[in-house]
RNA sequence: GGUCCCGUAGCUCAGUCGGUAGAGCAAAGGACUGAAAAUCCUUGUGUCGUUGGUUCGAUUCCGACCGGGACCA
């Protein structure tokens, strides 16, 4: 039986993948899932540089605007959702385009990653809040040696999360043997890209573009007291930075640099991740053919 | 015009009682299986402002000059 196709738009953060993937849709007869995970939340729109209705140009989007900031969205939700909104469009005989850039959450969906339904034990999980780095992995060596070996000791979170499966029953490292981590679906992945220097000063001048657009008025009527920075959703780029700023003690002039500055980093992981987790056709969009080379590719992918 | 201070990595600055130098930030690379816009790891050669002098040897001491600043007139 074949795999089902699904055509993928992926890349650093402002070098126009959302407006790619709505092209590729009008061209291709698809639908689009966002994979990101920041626009999923109604409240934050323009910090998290979100399709507006007037961008979709008519192209049904999916898992855009769909939760509230007081939600807690994640990888496994991600999956199951995307998944299903993957069969919905292919049964509709249209194409499903996935667009976004999460790169976990792409991966996930795409590969055969499994998440085990799990209660998480919240007395436990408190427990281990209150040891250092060091006991955490000490437990973890103990309990999932497998695990531990390929895991920092100094990375606190990745080794707590892992003591949770344990506890929850199932090793991290026994999810992980049990899958052939291999593509369930026959995947195109078209990666756009940037030099560098390039792609920095577009980041620079959308962040300022985003205080034109009233980024500052969006963080305003989302921002109840200190605890609204404790959600999840506020702990994105272009939102947690305005936390110093509401207590008095940052300038917007530094938030805005700092939300530059993070930007930049985070487009630099995003570059590590998409150039050594997945296989990545590349494509530079200053380039002047770009659109045709990448609708060339992806007529052959189509017809295979 | 005079006195004093500063000029060292992209930036802010340490430092060398004379043996060619190091932190933070930035930047680059990497990891990543339920917070991933998160979390974590690795990486520091630069005419030590220019130019003379002293010295076996100067970024370090001395002179001059250039640039920046403060104060006195």
């Amino acid at each position: 039986m074949n795999k089902q196709k699904v055509l993928v738009v992926i890349g650093p953060t402002g070098v126009g993948k959302s407006k790619m993937a709505v092209a590729l849709a009008k061209q291709f007869n698809g639908e689009i899932i966002s994979g990101d995970a920041y626009q999923v939340y109604k409240q934050l729109s323009i910090g998290s540089a979100k399709i507006t209705p007037n961008e979709m140009e008519g192209i049904p989007h999916y898992l855009v605007d769909c939760y509230d900031y007081t939600d807690d969205y994640n990888v496994k939700v991600f999956q199951d959702q995307a998944r299903i909104y993957i069969d919905q469009i292919a049964k509709k005989g249209k194409l499903p385009i996935i667009c976004g850039g999460t790169g976990l959450y792409i991966k996930a969906a795409l590969y055969d990653y499994v998440f085990e339904d799990e209660q998480v034990d919240q007395a436990y999980s408190k427990y281990l809040d209150t040891l250092d780095s060091q006991q955490l992995f000490e437990m973890l060596v103990e309990v999932d040696p497998k695990s531990a070996n390929v895991l920092h000791p100094n990375n606190a979170r990745r080794v707590k999360r892992a003591l949770l499966m344990h506890h929850a029953g199932t090793k991290k490292s026994e999810r992980i043997d049990k899958q052939n981590h291999e593509l369930l679906y026959d995947a195109n992945i078209i990666g756009l890209t940037l030099e560098r220097a390039k792609l920095y000063e577009r980041i620079d001048k959308r962040v300022l573009k985003m205080m034109d657009t009233g980024l500052l008025d969006e963080i305003q009527t989302i921002v109840k007291d200190r605890k609204t920075f404790d959600l999840q959703s506020m702990r994105g780029i272009g939102y947690k930075e305005w936390q110093p700023y509401m207590e008095g003690t940052a300038t917007a002039e530094q938030v805005i640099s700092s939300i530059q500055k993070n930007t930049r980093n985070f487009a630099k992981r995003q570059y590590t991740w998409f150039n050594n987790q997945m296989q990545v056709h590349w494509f530079d969009i200053s380039q002047p053919a770009i659109y045709e080379e990448i609708t060339e590719q992806v007529s052959s992918f189509l017809k295979e």
